[in-house]
DNA sequence: TTAAATGTTTAAAT
DNA sequence: CATTTAAACATTTA
C-alpha cells in the first residue's frame, strides 16, 4: 500500500527509534517474504546505522562499527558505508511496519484494526528482535511485500540503479515541471492518471495520491497526456507536491507515530479530498465525487470541477 | 458469491 | 520495436 508519504513517515519514525540498535535475531514466519538467509543479520553482529527511502522502498543500513553522534539522520548512514549490508523493504499493498518497545508502539503502513493488537499476529511475515528488548514486526495481509538484503554500496550506486528504473523523487531540487512533462510525454496517449503512477515517470505516487494530485490540479483523470497544456503540467506538478506534502503532514494513511495503547486518531484518508469519497459532495464545488475504473484501478474525481 | 483493496512484474495484445 | 492492457501474485473484507 504505502505510497511515498506513508513510507516517508515510517522512515522518519524509525530513524528516531532503531538507529543504534543491534539485531539479536530475525525470526521468519513467512519465508517467501524474506529473500535472504536470516542468519546473515542475526546474532548481535550488526547494528542499524541509517534508515532511508527511495520511491516506495525503505532501506535500513547495517554496520558493526561504533558511531559518533550526528544530528542529521539522513547523512548519518552515508558517512561510513563500505561493504556493509542494507535491508530493503517493499510493503506493496498491505505491508505494515510496527515497532514495539515496552508499552510504546510505532505503527505505519496499511491501516487495519489488528495492527493495534498483540504482535505477532496472523499477518506477521518477520520479526526483528533487538538487543534492548524492542522488536520490529513486518506484517503483510496480502503477502506481496518483501525484504531483501544488499551490499550497501551496491544498492546505492548510480542513484539506486539496482532498484529499477525509477523516476525523480518529487522533492529533489532537480525535479521541475519540465522534467515531469518530459517524463509523462513518454506516455502521450495514456490517461494522465495512469501515467502518473508509472514509477519511471515520478517516484512514489500511487493510486491514492494520483487521484488527489489531479483533484488539486483540477484536471480530468481521463485526459490523454498529450492534451495537457504547459499551464496544466505546472498545475499538476504543484498538485502532486501539495498532495504528497499533505500526506506526510498527516502521517501518511496511518498514524505512524508513537502511541501509548490509547491515542488512535484519524489518518490521512480522513483528510483526502476525493479518494474513497464516492458519492460525497466535492470539497471545492457543488459537484459530487465519482468513482471510475482506469487500468484496473479505482479513480476518484469530481467531474464538475476537474476539466 | 463477486468485487475490490494504498503495487509491481510479466505476459499478451495492439 | 514500442506502447498499452490484462493477468498474476495471496488474502481479507464489503
Amino acid at each position: 500500500m504505502p505510497e511515498l508519504p506513508e513510507v516517508e513517515t515510517i522512515k522518519l519514525g524509525l530513524q528516531r527509534k532503531i538507529i543504534g540498535l543491534k539485531i539479536k535475531n530475525l525470526q521468519v514466519l513467512y519465508p517467501k517474504g524474506v529473500q535472504f538467509d536470516p542468519k546473515e543479520v542475526s546474532g548481535k553482529k550488526v547494528k542499524v546505522i541509517g534508515v532511508w527511502r527511495r520511491a516506495k522502498m525503505l532501506g535500513v543500513d547495517l554496520d558493526n562499527v561504533i558511531l559518533s553522534k550526528t544530528k542529521d539522520l539522513d547523512s548519518y548512514a552515508t558517512l561510513q558505508n563500505d561493504n556493509k549490508l542494507t535491508l530493503l523493504f517493499h510493503l506493496k499493498m498491505t505491508g505494515q511496519l510496527i515497532f514495539v518497545h515496552n508499552s510504546e508502539k510505532l505503527i505505519g503502513g496499511h491501516p487495519t484494526e489488528d495492527m493495534k493488537g498483540q504482535m505477532p499476529n496472523k499477518s506477521t511475515v518477520a520479526v526483528f528482535e533487538f538487543s534492548d528488548g524492542s522488536s520490529l514486526y513486518f506484517n503483510d495481509q496480502r503477502r506481496f511485500g518483501w525484504i531483501k538484503l544488499f551490499e550497501t554500496q551496491e544498492v546505492k550506486a548510480d542513484n539506486f540503479k539496482k532498484l529499477g528504473k525509477l523516476g525523480p523523487e518529487p522533492f529533489d531540487s532537480d525535479f521541475t515541471w519540465e522534467v515531469l512533462k518530459t517524463n509523462l510525454m513518454h506516455h502521450k496517449l495514456m490517461p494522465i492518471k495512469v501515467a502518473i503512477m508509472d514509477q519511471s515517470v515520478i517516484s512514489g505516487v500511487g493510486n491514492i495520491y494520483a487521484s488527489e494530485s489531479l483533484f488539486e490540479a483540477k484536471i480530468d483523470p481521463r485526459r490523454k497526456v498529450n492534451s495537457l497544456s504547459d499551464l496544466e503540467f505546472k498545475k499538476l506538478y504543484q498538485g502532486i507536491k501539495k498532495s504528497l506534502e499533505t500526506g506526510i503532514k498527516h502521517g501518511g494513511s496511518t498514524r505512524a507515530h508513537f502511541v501509548n495503547v490509547e491515542g488512535e486518531k484519524g489518518y490521512f484518508l480522513d483528510y483526502a479530498n476525493v479518494y474513497g469519497k464516492e458519492g460525497q459532495k466535492c470539497h471545492d464545488c457543488s459537484g459530487k465525487v465519482e468513482k471510475i475504473k482506469q487500468a484496473g484501478r479505482g479513480t476518484y474525481w469530481c467531474p464538475s470541477c476537474q476539466k
